[in-house]
DNA sequence: GAGTGAATTGACCGGCGAGTCAATTCGCTG
DNA sequence: CAGCGAATTGACTCGCCGGTCAATTCACTC
């Protein structure tokens, strides 16, 4: 009893929680964060502004929280692929189709990681993003496969983590593209294109 | 005399001008487009809010018209350079290299260039950027390039327009680097990393 | 169906910042 | 230096939106 109250409770919670966290998602991926309304995420959560203020102290932390849902999400997705695969060219492979898959399926978020992550060379000093530790921890992924690569003989020598970046841009313009412009080509085509620009380049 | 007065009125109208606009890029610069504000613009450009009106209709205007300055003059110093290029990998060395160092030495337009590009898959569709044309002319000098190898069989066939994307924005991915994490390394150096993924890739 | 506490509502507050405009200063001329 | 038009000012307005909280509804119990 006592626990099936308790239950009942935290069902309610979590309900309204990730009914709300929707429909941030929906309305931050169609203005972006400054021009998005507390308002109109209520009414797209279908509840009233007061509620969103009993499940999320403010604008911003339910920003972040929308954010963090799906970049966790994406992370797990990206490291369980990458673990399988056995060649760093394989893995970095993995790592570029796994997000792009991700973004190409959940559009809404990816228009929110975009501008969120664009924003961060604008950010004062002191103004450190929340989640710094989620992008330290996919930057030290395709570090890591990186680093493999070059102890094994795969690749030749590079700076890593200069590369590492490079590779991540890659990966995020090519998502650009498609959710930008509609780009309806398959996400493998793309994927393909990318592996082979970082495996090969484009000379002769 | 006539000359002389509309010439002194034009003087000037083009001092206050580019005084509000340098001022506009340090502002814009330092907080983003949403969070500055047209107050702290008017004193670092030590004028009031009031003149800014003057000169300017809107803050959105004023902003538009700081990005088109600096966008207009890296696009004329990257052409020059392509223009006294001869192989296609020279002319892809040359857009890389002049981008690198214009960015590098105009920090703060980087950093509203960035921004600016970052919210374009935010915009609603209605909504289209005002300055598409110099984004368009951008991206074909780099598709001509490619173009222009691949005829000349100094590289293997790709898809231009998507390849010629993923140059651009490694291209962008390497400024945000130095600007974002204050890497000091030459940009000769990042001109030359970049330039060897393009060309032959971190294959063996 | 009365009583009770928890969940929800939405009118309201306060601050902020874009844009305005009446008042003031500036610079020139005769 | 008086007079005049142009340039500049900054206090003010006005709408917007994040956040609050007293009032209301809901759900459950006895």
């Amino acid at each position: 009893m006592a626990l099936l109250g308790k239950s009942k409770k935290e069902v309610l919670l979590e309900f309204r929680t990730s009914e709300i966290l929707e429909a941030a998602r929906q309305v931050f991926a169609k203005h972006g964060y400054p021009a998005a309304t507390v308002d109109e995420i209520a009414d797209t959560a279908g509840v009233a502004k007061g509620t969103v203020y009993l499940y999320f102290p403010s604008k911003r932390d339910l920003f972040l929280a929308t954010l963090r849902e799906g970049v966790e999400e994406l992370h797990s997705d990206v490291k369980r692929r990458i673990d399988q695969a056995e060649t760093a060219a394989a893995k970095i492979r993995a790592f570029v189709e796994v997000r792009l898959d991700y973004c190409d399926r959940n559009r809404d978020f990816f228009r929110i990681y975009y501008t969120e992550i664009s924003s961060l060379p604008v950010r004062s000093a002191g103004e450190r993003p929340a989640f710094q530790d989620l992008y330290d921890e996919q930057a030290r992924l395709l570090e890591n496969i990186l680093e493999l690569g070059i102890l094994r003989g795969e690749m030749r020598p590079c700076k890593v983590r200069t590369t590492a970046r490079l590779i991540y841009d890659l990966t995020r313009s090519a998502i650009a593209q498609h959710v930008l412009e509609g780009d309806r080509n398959q996400v493998a085509e793309s994927t393909n294109l990318i592996c082979d620009l970082i495996w090969r380049g484009i000379g002769c």
